[in-house]
DNA sequence: ACCGAATATAACTTTAAAGCTATCTAACTA
DNA sequence: TAGTTAGATAGCTTTAAAGTTATATTCGGT
């Protein structure tokens, strides 16, 4: 599953957010969605599965944390897409500069 | 659809390529998929309605570019939820500076 | 060793996205 | 205006993701 795959469910964006200040335990994040803790441990799943967040055994509970780095891989891919389309823009712009002085 | 499900799909985040250089037509982008026409028809669609791309009709052909708005939606949630991350990272390093000086 | 709490996995159902073929629409061209 | 080309839409099928309940696992406490 690639990174955009997994940032596509706002489930998972939502618990990205929440363990990105600090670890949490699986429990309370399941507490802050409407929905089951099954469906939830497999959201944490599909993050672990990415490297998304990365995981802690605290006595019975686990803790999950961000793990940024696929995150800035998306983020490289944006910013590269991005950069692509304002250097046309630029190349236009000199253009129109050079016809239209 | 959010703007993180519709880059989801690798067709579509390639068509964003290949539109992000210069405008190009829908003919020619499908060229460069392993299937039919009108699947790459509705992937423009997609990418229509979220803003991502804009179409201009030249002759009998439309030509699509790149829409880059919603792209910076997108980066923007993660340059934030990555921010989160190194504040909370920054403030354990201090902490631990401290502690352990 | 046994019990309860925290979490994960299994098996199943439902829903929607992505593909296909066939058909429609719009614009240029003879 | 009839034909041809470019592209979009319609209707249908298949696949996979996301949810559910039930069951398994793992660890700490008694």
């Amino acid at each position: 599953m690639t990174v955009f795959e997994v940032l596509a469910d706002p489930t998972r964006r939502r618990i990205l957010e929440l363990v990105a200040g600090q670890e949490q335990p699986a429990g309370w994040l399941a507490e802050n969605f409407d929905m089951s803790g099954p469906a939830v441990s497999k959201h944490l799943r599909v993050l672990r599965d990415a490297g998304l967040v990365s995981v802690r055994q605290a006595g019975t509970q686990r803790l999950y944390r961000l793990d940024p780095g696929p995150l800035s891989e998306a983020e490289q891919w944006i910013a590269t897409t991005t950069a692509t389309w304002s250097a046309n823009l630029d190349a236009l712009e000199a253009h129109l500069d050079q016809t239209n002085p």
